[in-house]
DNA sequence: TAACAACAAATTGTCGACAATTCTCTGGGC
DNA sequence: GCCCAGAGAATTGTCGACAATTTGTTGTTA
């Protein structure tokens, strides 16, 4: 037990099994054997089911009875439902955000885009940095909705199925820059109190992310589950 | 073990257990003690526990660790938070219903809107059948979105905690006709397969029950529960 | 050779007991 | 009379063992 000292053995296993299966550690529609999993991190089998029933509340995992439980696997349609709720929410995220930042949240967002300008002009492993970076972007401002249920739907579900699932944008190599002045509209709009405009911007911004993903779609890869890769905002 | 059936234990109390809080038979902020709850559905600790996690999950009860487990007990806010996130959610729902839909089940909507408006000229009880009718009426356009994770979201969480929360909007009788109203304009919009229309329309219906939920807001009220009562849409 | 049935192995579901932590109540002191 | 400390009780957390169900295999039969 090395990391994440949390009060409980349930609390500990529950972060460590999402760490390991957001990180990739742990790969998609991969079986977990409570026997298996209970030996490998040293505890009993109790715990360990608490932990995985948390897991399928996050909807990280899906549980069929006396068969086991296996690491979630998106395929293209589910992929694309999640883009369609994400775009909503961020949007209702960003409305908010715009009546509730404080001007200090505001600067930093500016600071920000400043750090992501100079790592856009960067080729070498833009995509890795690109993609936590605008991770960032997006947690920033649904953090500072106040709407506690949205961060909640967001950061504790969504974003870590979408970290799980990161494209390689590679029609559009011109597509980092074009997210990068996105963001900047987004956030002017955040700074100027426009809560309509915030909210438009952001829905269009992974509109167009979702759009990019719908485009990809064959009739080979449905139905079919994806490897982790590189970003897609 | 009366009804119910499912495979497990834990399935079974999962059920009984959110029926129980959802319809009020178990009060909100009520702490739940395992071994009490244990005697009395007659079971173990065991799968007792894992159906807490599972509530858990769905947010309809908060755990403390080595404290124990209360109901969910929503302050002002938090319902206003609430019907935030329904507002975009269910805009999402009537957009991809105006294009999923059969012309089977837009028939059924407008079956549906007859029953209630005969419902509506009754006075006594309008509160009970109205708040189910309403409650069936957003069901269905849920379901016919097509999407799981939306499903899922409104079905599965946001609609049990709505129901837990319901209003008598004392202050305006003539609410269920207005209601009745947008619910015909909306279903009209999915007949049209308009869907920037339907998604605007719904969203506008719920956000004019956030408000009214907003107006009823006083220091007196605030961080306060609310108890069980009518309804608001 | 293919399909079906019974058996065996593995895995999950359930239970009761023990350990650790928190809350409460009582007693003493200021 | 009020506050603090400590012991006790109650509740939750954890564990190992047993039971029930599913899955894979093997043997038989058409």
């Amino acid at each position: 037990m090395v990391a994440g000292s949390s009060r409980t053995l349930s609390d500990q296993l529950f972060k460590q099994l999402q760490q390991a299966i957001v990180r990739g550690d742990i790969p998609a529609n991969t079986r977990l054997s409570e026997t298996s999993l209970a030996s490998q991190y040293g505890v009993s089998r109790g715990p360990l089911r608490e932990a995985i029933h948390r897991l399928e509340g996050r909807r990280l995992v899906v549980r069929t009875p006396h068969s086991g439980t296996r690491v979630v696997s998106l395929n293209h349609e589910e992929l694309i439902h999640i883009y369609q709720v994400r775009e909503v929410l961020e949007g209702l995220a960003c409305r908010l955000a715009a009546k509730n930042m404080t001007e200090d949240q505001v600067a930093d967002m500016y600071t920000l885009l400043d750090e992501h300008s100079q790592q856009v002009d960067f080729r070498e492993g833009v995509a890795y940095f690109q993609a936590e970076g605008d991770l960032d972007f997006h947690y920033r401002i649904v953090m500072a909705s106040g709407n506690q249920r949205l961060i909640d739907n967001l950061c504790g579900e969504l974003y870590h199925l979408v970290r799980m699932y990161r494209y390689q944008t590679s029609t559009s190599p011109r597509r980092p820059e074009k997210a990068f002045r996105e963001h900047r509209q987004i956030v002017d709009a955040l700074a100027d109190r426009d809560s309509e405009m915030a909210e438009l911007l952001m829905r269009r911004h992974i509109r167009t992310a979702r759009l990019r993903l719908e485009r990809m779609h064959t009739p080979a890869n449905n139905n079919k589950e994806y490897s982790e890769s590189g970003a897609v905002l």
